[in-house]
DNA sequence: GATGAATGAGGCTTCATTCAT
DNA sequence: AATGAATGAAGCCTCATTCAT
């Protein structure tokens, strides 16, 4: 019984801290503004976490996560590299659209020098990256000068910077059309052949 | 006399302040960090912003002024889209090679929500990217579905994001060979045909 | 159990202020002196104020209020304006005698520059001194030439001056005496009328 | 010839010194400021005054200092307190008129508990007072009953504070008129009687 | 003599973190 | 277990004061 009521109070955290985090900014955001917003005391949070930073690279390793696990699922479920980019680029805009929390929060962590990227995650994604990689080349859709440090600046940070650059409306403030995703997913697969 | 030693404590707190938002990003970058590294007293930068923000936007604004300086001129002195960019892209990696700080720092603030661009710089870049992409589609270059947003998360924001990889070494820790560069030149113009 | 120790803090915070406020002047007083003279961290005051001004201006309008509230009871409950200004005079020492600080931080904070008085409390303040003046004007203890500002003038700022110039020692340092405050009570219906 | 321009720049303090002070406050006014509106550096003030406090006080002692030599004149050259408070009176409405910084500046310095006076400067003014309540004793204009902090409540601080109120426009934002100046002239007859 | 560059202390405020309840 | 009162370090900024020029 208890375990479900931590449960809940862990998730609302953890939104509240993207949330919080998304609208401002990294060192902006107040662990009592964070906490008020989950509905818990500020104190509470040190129960799951040892402090700020903890808490927002636990968030951040388990953002990598989702990427980790959708890329990986695609690239066993989908016949080729375009369509596991076509999968995964829908998805990734999907999840932008409903929720741009999640991907701005990415996003966020991602271009902050101060947070590393823990050393499994990061050995986690580069394996990802190389198998894929890998499997291009022998299907000859990704060219053989392509590494996986490639793959993911086109595929990852490419697609991510766009969703940024889009938010910020720096150009354009549209919502995002089929045709942006459309034309993402033409660029990675250019870029990548 | 006292010029010279202006220009140089000036001098040395925009090297200091480069290197600590690239190191701490920008709102963890403190004022007394700068100046301690700066090797001047934390009041001192006051004579010459008059704040932190004003600082920053100082350094950034001069920062993409190199940037729109370069493509601006390369524009104009380069008869096609492919030498253009094959001209800037060297560049940035020659500016990246020799003083690594400049580029890191215009990707961070590029990239730093907490930092708002102004909107005087914003629209100098905007100006020249559509001037750019204009000059493409006429050259039949660039693809007509690509827009200024589009050149610029391809030209800039790829650029800059594959040199960040680079130096925090996800992938690979090596200095940017010729390779490098050309790999580079070849996805952008891949990606805008 | 908290509630009371918070009353206690809060008290003490009060306290502290007028002290320090009266010792060294409104600009000059420090949040960290006036909470290390209260006994708590400076970082506590903002739990009850958000800021310097706001407890500045909760204290003063408090302070005032006082007047006000002995003022207009007394307006009410005594049938003519000797009565009201010898039961306020006479009190106005009572507070001196037992609690002069806060006699000198009305003083302090009525002559302050560098203070504005909310309009509110400003506002209310001259409707009441309006009302005495005309109540006075219709029993012909208050001479017609005499406006609300002259009112307030010679029977507050007299009466504040001269409690100040004596707790200062400037020409007497003895403790109030009946004569004191017959005299003037003397002094105000004179010029009153 | 540098005595000259020493005695002209030393004036030029002076003035800053009160504008700066009545306009922005006696803590903050900053040297620097002062110094600017003087034409000349920060640091030439020192040569002068060691210190702001000093400058403050001496410019306090200066002002004090008119008072008692108005007085003082009055008092020998008119041949009754009537008169001589009429023409004091007319006097310090005449500076408040056409400059009011100077009335301004001793108000404040005189009602900031934080600023001391002289000791001598103070037995001067003391032993003015009791010179000039000892004859109106004498000559019976004043009540037997006032005493020398008497009447400088009601003669000084009496007309500074109304000037005070006026000028922050407590009650009314009008100009100091001919009916102002008597109505204060009478009150303080009235008072002394 | 005069300047103003440079410092560093101190002011206000915010907040991560601790701990008594 | 949960809270939130309380702290204190650290952030930004201003300015009196000093001193090399």
């Amino acid at each position: 019984m208890a375990r479900i009521a931590d449960e809940k109070k862990l998730e609302a955290i953890k939104a509240a801290t993207r949330n919080v985090v998304v609208k401002e900014g990294i060192s902006s955001a107040s662990i009592s503004r964070i906490a008020a917003k989950a509905g818990v005391s500020a104190g509470y949070l040190y129960r799951y976490y040892s402090g700020k930073r903890e808490l927002l690279e636990a968030l951040f390793d388990e953002s990598l996560g989702v990427i980790h696990q959708l890329l990986s699922t695609y690239a066993t479920k989908k016949s080729s590299i375009k369509e596991m980019v076509t999968a995964f680029t829908y998805r990734i805009f999907e999840v932008a659209t409903t929720d741009i929390e999640t991907v701005s929060f990415q996003h966020r962590l991602l271009s902050d020098y101060s947070f590393e990227i823990p050393p499994k995650t990061l050995q986690e994604m580069q394996e990802l990256f190389q198998g894929i990689v890998k499997w291009g080349h022998e299907t000859k859709e990704i060219n053989p000068n392509i590494t996986a440090e490639h793959f993911y600046v086109i595929a990852i940070g490419g697609l991510l910077e766009f969703i940024n650059i889009r938010t910020r409306g720096f150009f354009v403030t549209d919502k995002f059309t089929q045709e942006d995703i459309n034309q993402q997913i033409v660029f990675i697969l250019k870029a990548l052949k």
